[in-house]
RNA sequence: GGAGAGGUGGCAGAGUGGUCGAAUGCGCUCGACUUGAAAUCGAGUGUACUGCAAAGUACCGUGGGUUCGAAUCCCACCCUCUCCGCCA
């Protein structure tokens, strides 16, 4: 959420901030008149509530030393509390729903990015930042089968049955894949656990106030899947539950900064993106992510920010998958982001680089949104946090770079060295 | 799902219609005393919004209602706890 102050400020600097994401759909103007005329409501009964407490307290005090409750002076003061009330009766509504339209639509509105995220249209414009790991590029790159080739082959991706139990967009994994995917959640949580990150398991299903809190609705409701009978939705990412964890709090300065890692299924719709990734593991309805979450002082969310793309980085390091850095521009940055660093990792059969982290610095916004804010010690008020958040990694894509990556002409794959002691053994 | 109890400031806990943003205790901050500390004493100690400011307004789980006036009365909902049922 955005500050209706510093819209109310600095008008042109904002929009000239919400123009920079190319789209027209983000206007202030109509937020800042309504701000206005709420303002206006709010002097106007605020000057009329004064009185009638005033009232109320004379009428109290009247009663006490002795004056006749039914006598005329309480009539009058009484009948003046009863006009006051109906005045009152006409504003408070009138407020209340000017104030709903205001908080509707500033809701709408996505982050403002930040003054060095890289102006852009589309994500032809994002800007590659570095490449690591070309030693590892396959040379065979046109005898590798896809993966959800060779995952069927050995038996270990379940696609058909899938969908016949659930719907399209759904796997199971069989065996070693099973045993392979946990082995990598176990890998990536044991990593960002000796970088600092303190784990957490948070709840699957969450409240439409989280989903708020961390940006996801109500613009974005279509994205998620959500329960017939209770306020409970499924989460599209670790995210939103583990940001959440601290909503509507204020936090000592001292507990700053907090680092949460967490491994959940992700669920989501995918509605708009019907013939897109079909096949393989790339886009599910269902996936295992480990999820990395900061929670900053706002004067270190720049090198928070930095670090964090890192640790994810070294997920894809120590499994030696060539992949490259890519700074999201403008025109490419989610709505909660000021700034943001998607981490690609290299897929064969597709030649491509193919999105396997997204690391977002949120500044203040989702703090906004929830409410998660931290006072310093000594020091009056309260201060926003900075949120920021990255996957360390999206799991099955991990496992479709290794499939690929690591696959030799027998047919066969190898497992990275760091996870075999995981897997308890070398090949597939 | 059934029965009962309850939700008040950082915590504990009082408050059943009027000067209650809320007693008291603990905690915390500052000061005094002390060589230092403890103890003791004194002062202070919520958040947000509007406003240049003075100040005002709102908030006692949430939302409505009654009233000149609601933490206090009424209604609905949410949550927590205990017991029973079901259950990984």
């Amino acid at each position: 959420m955005l500050d209706l102050k510093q819209i109310r400020e600095n008008p042109e600097k904002v929009q000239e901030l919400l123009d920079r994401r190319n789209s027209d759909q983000y206007q202030i103007e109509q937020i800042i008149n309504l701000s206005q005329q709420q303002r206006e409501l709010e002097t106007t009964r605020t000057e009329l509530q004064t009185r009638s407490n005033e009232i109320g307290k004379l009428i109290g005090q009247k009663i006490k030393s002795g004056s006749d409750p039914a006598g005329d002076e309480i009539k009058t003061l009484k009948a003046e509390g009863n006009e006051l009330k109906t005045k009152l009766g006409k504003l408070e509504p009138e407020e209340k729903d000017l104030k709903a339209q205001i908080s509707a639509a500033i809701l709408e509105l996505p982050n403002l990015p930040a003054q060095t995220t890289p102006i852009g249209k589309s994500e032809a414009e994002n800007v590659e930042v570095r490449r690591w790991g070309d030693e590892y590029l396959p040379e065979n790159n046109d005898s590798i089968l896809p993966h959800w080739e060779i995952g069927e082959k050995l038996g270990i991706i379940e696609f058909g049955r899938s969908v016949k139990i659930a719907q399209s967009r759904f796997v199971s994994l069989i065996g070693a894949g099973a045993a392979l995917e946990r082995a990598l959640i176990n890998f990536m949580l044991d990593r960002q656990i000796a970088a600092g990150y303190t784990e957490v398991m948070p709840p699957a299903l969450i409240n439409t106030a989280s989903l708020t809190g961390t940006g996801q609705l109500p613009k974005f409701a279509e994205e998620s899947f959500q329960c017939q009978d209770d306020d409970l939705w499924l989460i599209p990412t670790a995210e939103v539950p583990v940001t959440n964890l601290y909503r509507e709090e204020v936090l000592e300065a001292s507990q700053l900064p907090i680092y949460h890692c967490a491994y959940t299924p992700c669920f989501r719709r995918e509605a708009g993106s019907y013939g897109k990734d079909t096949r393989g593991l790339i886009r599910l309805h269902q996936f295992n992510k480990v999820e990395l979450v900061k929670i900053v002082h706002p004067d270190t969310s720049e090198q928070e920010h930095q670090s964090l793309v890192k640790n994810a980085e070294a997920i894809l390091q120590a499994l030696k998958l060539p992949y490259r850095v890519l700074e999201l521009c403008t025109g490419d940055l989610g709505f909660s982001a000021a700034k943001c660093y998607d981490l690609e990792v290299w897929l064969p059969s597709s030649g491509k680089y193919r999105e396997i982290s997204s690391c977002s610095n949120c500044t203040d916004f989702q703090a906004r949104r929830a409410s998660i804010r931290f006072k310093e010690a000594g020091k009056k008020g309260t201060k926003f946090a900075h949120t920021l958040n990255g996957s360390g990694l999206a799991v099955g894509r991990t496992m479709s770079a290794i499939l690929e990556n690591y696959q030799q002409p027998d047919g066969t794959v190898r497992i990275p060295e760091v996870l075999q002691p995981y897997l308890g053994r070398k090949i597939l």
